[in-house]
DNA sequence: ACTTATGAGTAAAACGTTTTACCTAATAAA
DNA sequence: TTTATTAGGTAAAACGTTTTACTCATAAGT
């Protein structure tokens, strides 16, 4: 794109660079008479600072990296994410940053991305679960830093958290107080707080209601999708009447696996799950499950890193989201 | 991130700038032996160039912007955009770009986004419909420019297309070589080329094969997403035997409309989709649909858009896609 | 021995900003 | 009238690179 600069302006304007900048950044020392025909020039030559010349003087790029997991399509596989990633586009737009998008980490060296590398992000948030080192690495390099759902609870690091406890307790309570006793737990895998937590939910729910857990209704590892596990499940001899699905993903395959089972949602078996995507109210039947914020995390990530930028001494802050039951058709009330 | 710069590197290697510069960047004219060494002072201090400095001097950003369309939440709603942007992301990785995303582009103003204002940008990738007025500005603009699954013909753009028509014919001939007679089209419009060349390759199909088309069965105009009139059409008193709907996304309500009437997939009605989107294969039953190389678009994009920005007097070209035929299990042979 | 190449390195300019320190003229205070 | 203050503006430095043009040895050709 052809631009002029603010050289060319001040020509044209007959005055110096630094009238030219300072009409533009609203500074004081000028007259209201100059700041307006300058401001009039710059208009009609739609003259933008440079980003570059800008970002070099102030040391301020005015980029924000957003770092996936090293998991591979982390966007179009779930949507979760991608939600999540929509809710701090949005935020940064609003606030004037740019989002430099990275997917794709070097998995063997910890070698940090490029736009970390040449220092043109001024900070980065980081979704989902990261090498540990990693997160160390930049915390030791002073990189502002926000981590939006993580595997583990980073001390001393500013993270955006979701309610999991708590959520998984009413899901699992919701089941209860609809006559179910029967209940089972599947969750992908325990590797990260989000899921340990959600399993720590069911259990207390379950004591808490002097229900006994039936440990082959536990499905909690090596998950492939959950669809092996859940088949397994229903084939059971004494099947449980009801499932909580700690992902809504895997809501997903557990739905195909009942289907071909040929067995039906929610008269052979009710579902509770966890995320609600897109996909889940489009389900059928449309899946009951635990609404997570996703956008606001994003949202409240970025304003976090933007204070951490701006306020140099912010204190690491911890924000809980919480989660709410979203009631629809895939489970059935025993007590009528 | 405390990082050294060029300065403190020649300082410790006891030489100048340009020789550092030299070293890092493999000029020529700089002994094999100073090399190594400023080399080795360059490793054990971490020094990489700022991405500033350097792209103010070379005039090159080496960030790319990925435009959506003015659609809400593109990537969460439809998986199809988040796999074309991870291979966008994956290429330019490659490549050594950053990507620099926007969701949002002003609506009401036709105005750049801050990345291209302020010339943050080396090129640009615009995703899916954009405002025409938008796309000549750029073009006026000499901004370095790649569409992908745009709303019309670009002329002179550089474009990646499907081969939409060919893939709808091949879905529709499918259907009829399975004994489909009668056979709906489902459209959530006819505001794109891509939906029109669907309909047209529809179209070809039939009449190629002498088959009548029952104008009840063409569903174009204002799908919401298609669940009402796939409960309509379902409805008719003669209903149709095989739909094939343009859209995997449009399918998933589909799917919901012929679960609500208690219909059977694919023994009461067959459904041939679009896209195939990475619920198709979870789907229950899972979704014949023809697939479109999302990844490959991305990175075809990335390849074509980088080649036009290093060699100024590239001409535009058009890439169109083939698509492929995925049988899965939504189709009933009528013939057996 | 004298010019001419060549190899290896350096100094300085340039990229586009913002900001600091300074200047000048006009106004206000003494 | 003289001096201090202020408003309005300017010149120059700085941010971190790369590249151009130059210098200075040393080696090679005549």
């Amino acid at each position: 794109m052809k631009s002029p600069t603010i050289r060319e302006i001040a020509r044209i304007a007959e005055c110096s660079l630094s009238t030219v900048s300072k009409a533009i950044n609203g500074r004081a020392d000028i007259s209201e008479s100059t700041r307006r025909r300058i401001l009039k020039i710059v208009g009609d030559n739609n003259y933008t600072p440079s980003a570059l010349g800008k970002g070099l003087k102030n040391q301020r790029t005015e980029n924000i990296g957003v770092i996936f997991s090293k998991e591979d399509r982390p966007l179009s596989l779930n949507p979760f994410y991608s939600r999540i990633l929509e809710g701090i586009e949005a935020e940064l737009a609003i606030n004037k940053y740019n989002l430099v998008l990275c997917l794709t980490v070097d998995k063997k060296t910890n070698n940090y991305p490029k736009m970390i590398r040449e220092r043109n992000v001024d900070g980065v948030i980081l979704i989902s679960v990261q090498k540990e080192a990693f997160v160390n690495q930049l915390m030791d390099d002073r990189i502002p830093l926000v981590l939006v759902d993580p595997n583990s609870n980073y001390h001393n690091a500013t993270q955006v958290v979701i309610d999991n406890e708590d959520g998984a307790f009413q899901a699992t309570q919701y089941l209860i107080l609809k006559g179910h006793k029967k209940i089972a737990f599947i969750s992908p895998h325990l590797d990260r707080d989000s899921f340990r937590l959600r399993y720590a939910g069911f259990n207390k729910a379950m004591t808490h209601y002097h229900l006994s857990i039936d440990e082959n209704y536990v499905q909690i590892e090596g998950l492939e999708h959950g669809y092996d596990q859940v088949r397994r499940l229903l084939q059971l001899k004494e099947r449980p009447t009801a499932m909580f699905i700690a992902n809504d993903l895997n809501v997903m395959y557990a739905y195909q696996a009942i289907r071909d089972l040929h067995l039906k949602i929610p008269e052979d078996i009710s579902i509770v799950g966890f995320d609600d995507i897109a996909w889940s109210k489009i389900a059928s039947p449309q899946l009951t499950t635990m609404r997570v914020y996703k956008e606001e995390m994003g949202s409240i990530a970025v304003r976090n890193l933007l204070n951490i930028i701006s306020n140099d001494k912010a204190s690491a802050i911890t924000t809980i989201l919480p989660v709410k039951l979203i009631e629809r058709n895939s489970v059935k009330d025993l007590n009528e």
